[in-house]
DNA sequence: TTTATAGGATAGCTTTACTATTATAAACCA
DNA sequence: TGGTTTATAATAGTAAAGCTATCCTATAAA
């Protein structure tokens, strides 16, 4: 398994130069998944980041146009690596169920270090991921940026999910919304747990936090999907609340 | 039903000043709804603002702090509406379902306007709420911002619709997680459908979309919380997927 | 008539986000 | 050996963002 390289292609609109392929460029990275974990992506700053790796802001900008398209970098290094971990630990599973299982586990999990890139810190990129991923694509100039590739790496993810889905059930109508769901809905349980418990049901912390996070997403997904297009006849005034027609 | 005054309740340390007692306070809100929809929040500043109302930036610093505290206002305002409305248009249906349904009515259609406050477009804020609100509790301070009840707004809404769920079905063991769940996949798939199709299912526009989006959190909802915590017990290899011990 | 209060006018300060220029040292290559 | 890229450090500077402070005036409450 070690020997399986980690091919990860990365979108190249997103830096300048290749940051992998000198010391400072691996130096940027590592260091900014750190200060971007200390500080947030608000209060993140080029200046702070040259600081800190002993360098100059000027140089940070050869690597990185601006912190947005950093910040977007390492997300996408984040999922293609879920990606990449849920295809390698899937590919010899037959069974629908337990592939799904897998999977739910590796979006939640993301601790088990990845020997190929020391210079990440999947713990910390991780908790990055949960705490602010979300505002990667929410904003004003979403669409510019999806055009220009920045969240096919996402999207990928996604779609990997949804076919999962269908594979459990080929004619449940929302595949798509389903996998963008449980995946939001694993990240906003964690961060609800430790910081808005009002909106979680979930107390734990740390493994158990993720064992209990695995278990709801279970729930909801094979009581949703699996569910016979007419299991729910019997509620009362609820009708057509199965399949989508288009 | 116009005779109910809207009774906003927000928490005052959000705002150094009143904004709905002052002619100014007014301009102020009205005008940074229009503002925050065409920039962004990113790209909206108080000096934009300033300059749209014929004002001055120190002006508007007397009113908010800073364009956060302007934002979680403006949001706070957005979810204690639509808890109202929820309230409003629920008190009176007996059966849980069709409460259910009119509930998740309500999330997804904003469009219904306020007689009582003409200087908020709720449109436009919606669509800021859709495109830019989860922002508003995903960052580094959200626990200081959490302890002075900036997000009691919300977490009121969603224990609104928790308690919707338990109606349903008392022994659903993710009522909160469900209910954030829900709210969070409404707005989520409008706003996918509009910017990033390959992220749902749902390809309409409008009202359409909004009929569109009602009817799959309904499949959501019906499938899972109604469904007997034994009902799956024949999928293969999964175990207590039903029910959290806590 | 005094005294708050609202808000306009102006100024200025710090930080952020970037750009440009030059210098230097190592790497590569003919 | 010398010349030329290449990486990056050092320095400087700009424009905008995000504030803060002061002063002044109109209005309205006491």
């Amino acid at each position: 398994m070690n020997n399986i390289t980690f091919n990860l292609v990365l979108n190249n609109k997103l830096c300048q130069r290749d940051p992998l392929q000198t010391e400072l460029g691996r130096k940027i990275i590592q260091n900014s998944v750190q200060l971007i974990d200390r500080y947030g992506i608000d209060q993140f700053t080029f200046k702070k980041l040259a600081t800190e790796i002993g360098s100059t802001e000027a140089s940070v900008y050869r690597y990185f146009e601006n912190k947005h398209r950093l910040f977007i970098y390492l997300l996408n290094w984040y999922w293609e690596w879920v990606r990449f971990r849920i295809h390698l630990q899937t590919m010899n599973i037959v069974d629908p169920v337990e592939r799904m299982k897998k999977a739910l586990r590796i979006i939640v999990d993301s601790s088990k270090r990845n020997l190929e890139t020391p210079y990440i810190d999947e713990d910390v990129l991780h908790n990055i991921v949960v705490r602010e991923g979300i505002k990667a694509y929410h904003s004003k100039t979403v669409d510019e940026e999806n055009e220009e590739g920045y969240f096919l790496a996402y999207k990928s993810l996604c779609e990997m999910i949804a076919n999962f889905i269908l594979e459990l059930n080929p004619d449940f109508a929302y595949p798509r919304s389903f996998a963008s769901m449980l995946i939001e809905t694993a990240n906003n349980n964690i961060y609800f747990a430790q910081h808005l418990p009002r909106l979680t049901d979930l107390e734990a912390q740390g493994d158990a936090l993720n064992d209990a996070v695995v278990k709801m997403l279970e729930c909801f997904v094979f009581n949703i999907i699996n569910n016979p297009p007419d299991a729910n006849a019997d509620y009362r005034n609820t009708k057509n609340v199965n399949l989508q027609e288009n």
